[in-house]
DNA sequence: GGTTAATCATATGTATACGAACAATCAAAT
DNA sequence: ATTTGATTGTTCGTATACATATGATTAACC
């Protein structure tokens, strides 16, 4: 009877217990994740044929613009903690799009250049990044979007 | 000689290539990320003691508001996808925090409700998430905060 | 009533994200 | 010249994030 009541207690449902002023989908924090998981699918989209991710092609790019860049100071420039940055530089080498050697300045730095096959996909890949931007911000007017960047380099 | 000239050739550094009307820094997807882990820093203050993350604690928050909820239904409220809301269930129940039990109708789907510690870490997390919100929106001007995520909706 | 499609949750694999610890190296201080 | 502190990159562990596949279950269709 008793185990019976238990059990019977156990799955009445719990009554809502609402949060007055404080809506999990109205914070700033879950409406960032969002856009961001919405830019990343559409980024997946445009860069299905390349097989690169935002952080891999954006890492490609800033190898290209600079010729060559230490490991650590493209992780600064890519916003990617050092545990990060390697993960990606690894998979990059795996691909053979990046080579790297080390400093002869500084022992503790590994310098990174593209090589061809990276050069060609960082190359390839800046018409659907527009594209990628593009579609992202498409649901703003173009005055919204100017305020809206504007506001979120605010808040980073 | 010649593998001298090779590794010296090999070692120069490669010249900037710079990618015209393309900078990685000035995507909208690369000041999401940004701005995303800003958020995710400030949180991580707010709530080291109680040892939850955003994900986290907005499920919590979310089984308290309703009471309870399936599994499916809260990946979906909470912008989480199957494998996610799964792993971060996973570590709720085995904090303790939330109890689970089939649907009596409808055996597919896992109904989610809090425990009392759970309970008490969503009841005291609220005014650390608020905190988390606040801090995160400070750079922004009140009329420049309501702008801000209203755009920021239309990109989710 | 039987078949087919859809749904739910789990499992697996890949890719970030980052704190902490470590070893090697360099800069700064003494 | 030596010591100390800082920097760089790697490793490990934990936590998302999500595509894909799977089995169990339910809904829709015939």
């Amino acid at each position: 009877m008793k185990s019976t009541a238990i059990k019977a207690t156990q799955n009445a449902a719990p009554p809502p217990n609402p949060t007055p002023g404080y809506a999990v989908e109205e914070q700033v924090g879950h409406l960032l994740r969002r856009a961001h998981q919405r830019h990343t699918a559409i980024f997946q989209e445009s860069f299905a044929e390349l097989q690169l991710t935002p952080t891999q092609f954006a890492a490609l790019v800033k190898i290209k613009d600079l010729g060559q860049v230490s490991q650590n100071q493209l992780g600064r420039l890519t916003a990617m903690d050092p545990a990060t940055i390697q993960g990606v530089i690894q998979r990059l080498l795996l691909r053979g799009l990046i080579g790297r050697h080390p400093d002869p300045g500084d022992r503790r730095c590994t310098l990174l250049r593209l090589m061809p096959s990276g050069l060609a996909l960082a190359e390839k890949g800046v018409e659907r990044g527009r594209a990628a931007t593009e579609a992202t911000l498409a649901p703003l007017a173009p005055a919204e979007r100017a305020a809206f960047l504007a506001l979120l380099r605010k808040l980073t």
